[in-house]
RNA sequence: CGGGGAGUGGCGCAGUCUGGUAGCGCACUCGGCUGGGGGCCGAGCGGUCGCAGGUUCAAAUCCUGUCUCCCCGACCA
């Protein structure tokens, strides 16, 4: 068995996470500390991401809007939380055109305030109400600790930013782009099993009301925010005076609400999945879902292997064929493991031969051999089989990383090694404080089956802790 | 900002202490042998040693200055 071309997960998960990058060709660090270059296969799977993403929030009504990377710095004043939140990690544009700016731009962190400024004028009448936006762009937060999707200074993202007549109207559709879109993909696209709940007023979002969290939990037993809702209550239409008049001819205040997945979503999906051979791609995402790898170009394998690979295609999967003879059986194998790709049809002398094509699964690992024609017929059922067999895993590591516990200095062990859970009451804004000396924070509040609470009073809610990336 | 390290072919590094023909691995190119999990042999391409100044017959190596990057601690999708 030769050396392995990535570091052992067990041994140095963050090594191992950077080789997978590298190895897989999904980014490299730009020139610019902080920065990333997304290579091409990297940026295919945040494509696909995009797409999936993008198709849920039109489904919720939203509809797609484009706003200026240059926002003026005394936007992010008018909200006192908000600036105070953000000023450490802003890049400000002073000087521009050869000229110092009389007021300096920053360059958008998040869009709230020119969001704000610009549903107010939109907004007019109760019958403007509600009104969904959202934007796909790139953000900028100067980071002191980047890493690789995780988190860099500039990233992509989506934000939705959204106004209502009622603070019932902003929290339930919140809520349902929590459940609707990021819950479901999550689980249903990503196969990463997450826990939902509400954050603590310590790890809210800077000028919201409530925030509710998405969050992961990765092979290293660490928490990862995957997405992020929040209700704004007024705070945001008082400060860019989003008003509307109501039914009666009464000038209201109205209630907004926003909401983001970035490219952290990639990071979720390699530290969720990914195992000692590299990155693991559930088939939904997976750019590649199938690649038939030509063994050696003999008999007319290539031409058969073709064939095949136009077959499967016709029948709508996304497929490669790897005809690349030259580089050598192994070095192939091991690339396309590497990359993650759900299913690979090898096709050998052998397998030739006797009329047949192998088959390996990437999630398990597992091969089996069947009839060369009858291949075609079997990839939708493994490609399903595997999708589902990857959220269970994922679903049962979770599980198996998390604990139940009863006392704050339980729920600190718990966090320190894996997930705690401990009653919300007993563990407090006190308890909350003692694991944060500690590096374990509180990653949200559930109801004890899991679902998000509509309020911090709820009776018998669960603090879920552990260490966070 | 505090503490620690590093700048040498595309990437990863040795050489610096003790000045004297710039090296190794990977990648790349060509040829051959191989071929069901990063295969082997041979031949090549490729570097003003971060930058500026100084010492010296001679500097990657010594001196001075300067810039940059990385790691560890305090913010974060």
């Amino acid at each position: 068995m030769p050396k392995s071309p990535i570091a052992d997960p067990n041994e140095d998960y963050p090594r191992w996470y950077q080789d997978v990058i590298a190895k897989a060709g999904l980014a490299e660090n730009g020139p610019v500390r902080g920065t990333m270059v997304i290579r091409p296969y990297g940026y295919a799977i945040w494509e696909r991401i995009q797409a999936d993403i993008d198709a849920r929030i039109k489904a919720a009504g939203a509809d797609n809007v484009y706003f200026p990377l240059f926002i003026p710095e005394s936007y992010l004043h008018r909200e006192a939380e908000h600036v105070e939140g953000f000023s450490p990690e802003l890049a400000v544009v002073t000087i521009a055109g050869g000229k110092e700016l009389t007021e300096p731009v920053v360059v958008r962190p998040t869009s709230e305030t020119v969001f704000g400024e610009q549903m107010a004028k939109w907004v007019n009448s109760y019958r403007d109400l509600p009104l969904l936006l959202n934007q796909w762009a790139n953000v900028v937060r100067w980071e002191m600790r980047p890493r690789l999707f995780l988190r860099t200074s500039e990233f992509l993202w989506q934000e939705g930013h959204t106004v209502h007549a009622s603070a019932a109207d902003a929290a339930a559709y919140a809520l349902r782009i929590h459940h609707d879109v990021y819950r479901d993909f999550l689980v249903d696209t990503l196969a990463l099993p997450v826990l939902l709940g509400r954050k603590t007023a310590e790890e809210r979002f800077a000028g919201a009301i409530n925030t509710m969290t998405c969050e992961g939990v990765t092979r290293d037993r660490k928490a990862l925010q995957l997405a992020t809702s929040h209700e704004l209550g007024q705070n945001f239409a008082r400060a860019f005076d989003i008003t509307y008049s109501d039914e009666r001819g009464e000038v209201q205040t109205a209630w907004t609400s926003s909401w983001g997945a970035s490219t952290r979503l990639v990071g979720g999906l390699i530290m969720g999945h990914g195992d000692a051979g590299g990155l693991r791609l559930p088939p939904r995402i997976a750019p590649t879902q199938v690649a038939i790898v030509v063994v050696r170009d003999e008999d007319g394998a290539v031409a058969k292997a073709r064939e095949l690979g136009d077959t499967i295609a016709a029948a709508g999967f996304r497929v490669k064929v790897d005809a690349d003879v030259h580089a050598g059986f192994g070095r192939r194998a091991v690339d396309w493991e590497l990359k993650g790709v759900p299913l690979r049809i090898d096709l050998g002398p052998r397998d030739l031969a006797a009329g047949q094509v192998t088959l390996l699964r990437r999630d398990s690992g597992e091969k089996s051999q069947a009839p060369l024609d009858r291949a075609p017929h079997l990839v939708g059922d493994l490609l399903d089989d595997i999708q589902a067999a990857m959220l269970a895993e994922a679903t049962e590591f979770r599980d198996a990383a998390t604990a139940d516990v009863g006392s704050v200095e339980e729920a600190l062990e718990a966090g320190r090694e894996g997930v705690g859970r401990i009653e919300w009451a007993r563990l407090g804004p006190e308890g909350e404080r003692r694991l944060l000396d500690d590096g374990v924070s509180v990653r949200c509040i559930q109801r004890p089956d899991g679902s998000v609470p509509a309020s911090e009073e709820e009776p018998d809610l669960q603090a879920i802790v552990a260490r966070a990336y």
